[in-house]
DNA sequence: TCTATGGTTAACCTCAAGGTTAAGTATGAT
DNA sequence: ATCATACTTAACCTTGAGGTTAACCATAGA
């Protein structure tokens, strides 16, 4: 149910922690964009959406193909899709119908291995 | 389709945006832990631990409970939740047979307003 | 060849993440 | 009252994020 694999979504989080580069993400959902184009668009300077880009393409959820002098930016699939994978580790754990803390009491008492002396 | 509506939801991110909290948030979706527990689970000291658990907790990711003088967290679903919603305004670009980079030649014949000169 | 456009790189700044150790507080047990 | 446990907070360190401006490369067009 949950694995114990180290799943490398440390980039791609990092990269949707963050406003602009989710702005980014969806402008790009609709329609490629350049980079000076995706600069316009948010009123950044060229090297901060740059350095933005960058971290998109490190986590690999971007492709650049350059025509000409233009680099038009492409969203990938890949990663966005190793994310819902991971979140839906959770929906098991959704379906018990617990309110969180509210059935928690429940839980101590249930599991005598949790460290709870008994007062 | 896609909002432009702030999602606020940074620091979610951010908080999974880490291995170690990663880690900890599945070893509470299994059951409730105490600090102490979580900080020898993952083998670092309490004030990392605490810290890391701060991260969750301003990101509303994490509950906690306190009895006699352990702290047990527990996990709230809304976060995990708004997270799951924000991918799935990606799920009708996923539906259209874009294969990304492959398809988005297409794209650039197809929409003029992109600034691309004639070469 | 010159010039404008698109992007990159370098150098710098400020602030915060993530860890440490050490000291302080709260509560349970003796 | 004292001692141990379970944090919490403070002080510090190192590294990197995210922005800036300025200078540099690459290519298209006149």
């Amino acid at each position: 149910m949950i694995s114990r694999v180290p799943d490398d979504l440390s980039p791609v989080f990092d990269a949707l922690a963050n406003d602009h580069r989710r702005e980014i993400i969806r402008a790009l959902a609709l329609q490629p964009q350049s980079i000076s184009q995706l600069a316009s668009l948010r009123g950044m300077s060229l090297p901060a959406i740059h350095k933005h880009v960058r971290v998109l393409e490190n986590a690999a959820m971007v492709r650049r193909r350059k025509i000409g002098r233009t680099n038009f930016l492409a969203l990938e699939r890949a990663p966005l899709r190793r994310l819902t994978r991971w979140v839906e580790q959770f929906h098991p754990w959704w379906g018990i119908e617990a309110e969180s803390l509210e059935t928690y009491a429940a839980y101590l008492s249930k599991e005598p291995e949790m460290t709870q002396e008994s007062s």
